[in-house]
This record gives structure tokens, C-alpha cells and sequence, in this order.
DNA sequence: AATTGCACCAACCGCAAAATC
DNA sequence: AGATTTTGCGGTTGGTGCAAT
């Protein structure tokens, strides 16, 4: 059976041997991909293009850095991921050599064990997940499981993203935090106004759907938040976007 | 030594957005 | 402007290897 996307042609599925390899790898390298679609003819491929494109960005591509993460790398994804939740492919750009696969595959098998293991329930996961929402987790290094508002307390503590929300600074929005997350509108609705600072004004209307279809810059958002970019804590007090 | 269960990860699938015709 | 094709993404599957029984 064909792929939909090339059904005119007989097209090989499964794993890649050498040889395909190096067809590709030579094709890429002399000629660029081009339109992904012409590359098996031209390189001589049974494929369709699309498991081309697949092989080469997840694989074949010289820059990619293979091996275990780091614990650096691993850090970067858990702190994307609260802000952006399952955008991989997002996540992948703040890792130098990854892709977008790899970082899922990794958070799949390693980074979402640990999460539960520190006390948040699989099932919590499960619906957090399902709600396609950013996740708000404090971590600890702690192997004890934490109830909410001590893990709440850790996070903002221990990470430099939580510093962000020290009750001293933002009394209201860490009050806010350690309530423990709902899932649904309105756990959607805080998490939008403590990433934003409170500059979120609608505090009704807004769902997942539109925080997608809103003018929110998402790179901005992140660049913004992410740890490593920002070094004054006041400059996220002055953060505001556009949300209608 | 054989079997079973599990974890990992490469690859596939379906969908939606973007680009092209 | 609408249809078609291409690209990119996230979710899921299935093969492989390893550990436990």
C-alpha cells in the first residue's frame, strides 16, 4: 500500500539502509533538496518525499548533534515546554543540532517520567496534555513527591524563571500559583496572566483556541521569558502584547 | 535458554498552513 | 479567487534491543 501523498509511485517504507543513505546524502549535498517532492527521482530513491525530508532533517543533516542530553538541554526543554507547551518543533530551535523528533522522543520517555515521579499524578499529565496547554510545573530535585504548593515554592525558589515570581515582587500572582492547577479555561486564563504579567485583560473569554489564534508573538513571548535571554526581572514586569 | 515486558526511537500518518498554479 | 501541491508539524506506531523472570 502507497502513501496518499504518492500513490503513482512504488515507494519503500521502514528503515533507511546505507545505501539510501548515501543516495540521499550525495543528492543533498551536489544539488540542495529543492522541491522535496522531485528528490527520490532525481536521487534515485523508491521513496516518496516526505520520508526524504523526514530522513534528512531528522538524520542525515551534518549539523545535528547526536548523543544523550545534557542536563543544560534538558533544562532548556522543561522551561520551553512550561511556556509553550507541546510546540517541539519551537522547543527544537533552542537546541542547537536537535530536532524536533528527538526533543518529543526525549520528553516522552524521560522528561515526563520525572515530572510524575515528582509528584504530579499521570493522570494530571494525561489531562494537561490532552488540553494541549502549556504546562506550569515547578520543579525539584527532590525525589520526594511535593504537593503543588510546596513544588510551587521550590520552583519559584530554585529556577531562574520562577524568580520571576516572587511573592515580594508579584504577591497576587504567586497567590494565584499555589492554588493547584485546574484543567480548563481558567487554569489556561492564570497561566496566561502570570506569563504575561497581568497584562492579559480578558479574564473570561479566553480559551486555548484563541490563545493560538490571538496576535500574542510567540517568539517574542519566549525570548522574553526564556532564562538564559532575560537578566532584569523588571523588564518582564513591562512585557505587554496584544491580544484581540 | 526461552519468554515476556518494557523503553527507546526512527519512521509513518493525518492534518493544516503556506506556496504555487 | 479558488484549486492544487508542497511543506511542516505533532501524535502515534512498530521494530529492536535489553532486562527481568
Amino acid at each position: 500500500m502507497g502513501h496518499h501523498c504518492c500513490s503513482k509511485q512504488k515507494v519503500k517504507r521502514g528503515l533507511w539502509s546505507p545505501e539510501e543513505d548515501e543516495k540521499l546524502i550525495k543528492h543533498i549535498t551536489n544539488h540542495g533538496h529543492g522541491c522535496w517532492s522531485s528528490v527520490p527521482k532525481l536521487a534515485g530513491l523508491q521513496r516518496c518525499g516526505k520520508s526524504c525530508r523526514l530522513r534528512w532533517i531528522n538524520y542525515l543533516r551534518p549539523d545535528l548533534r547526536r548523543g544523550s542530553f545534557t542536563e543544560h538541554e534538558e533544562r532548556t526543554i522543561i522551561d520551553v515546554h512550561r511556556i509553550l507547551g507541546n510546540r517541539w518543533a519551537q522547543i527544537a530551535k533552542h537546541l542547537p543540532g536537535r530536532t524536533d523528533n528527538e526533543v518529543k522522543n526525549f520528553w516522552n520517555s524521560c522528561i515526563k517520567k520525572k515530572l510524575i515521579a515528582q509528584g504530579f499524578s499521570s493522570q494530571h499529565m494525561v489531562e494537561l496534555e490532552r488540553a494541549k496547554m502549556p504546562i506550569l510545573l515547578p520543579l525539584s530535585s527532590s525525589s520526594q513527591p511535593l504537593d503543588f504548593g510546596t513544588a510551587v515554592q521550590s520552583w519559584v525558589a530554585n529556577s531562574d524563571l520562577g524568580a520571576a515570581f516572587e511573592p515580594a515582587r508579584r504577591p497576587e500572582a504567586y497567590e494565584q500559583m499555589l492554588q493547584p492547577p485546574m484543567v480548563g479555561q481558567e487554569f489556561v486564563n492564570k497561566g496566561l496572566d502570570l506569563r504575561g504579567g497581568g497584562v492579559v485583560q480578558s479574564q473570561t473569554n479566553v480559551d486555548m483556541g484563541s490563545f493560538d489564534g490571538c496576535n500574542i508573538d510567540l517568539e517574542f513571548m519566549e525570548a522574553a521569558l526564556m532564562p538564559t535571554l532575560y537578566t532584569n526581572v523588571g523588564s518582564l514586569d513591562q512585557l505587554a502584547w496584544d491580544c484581540n
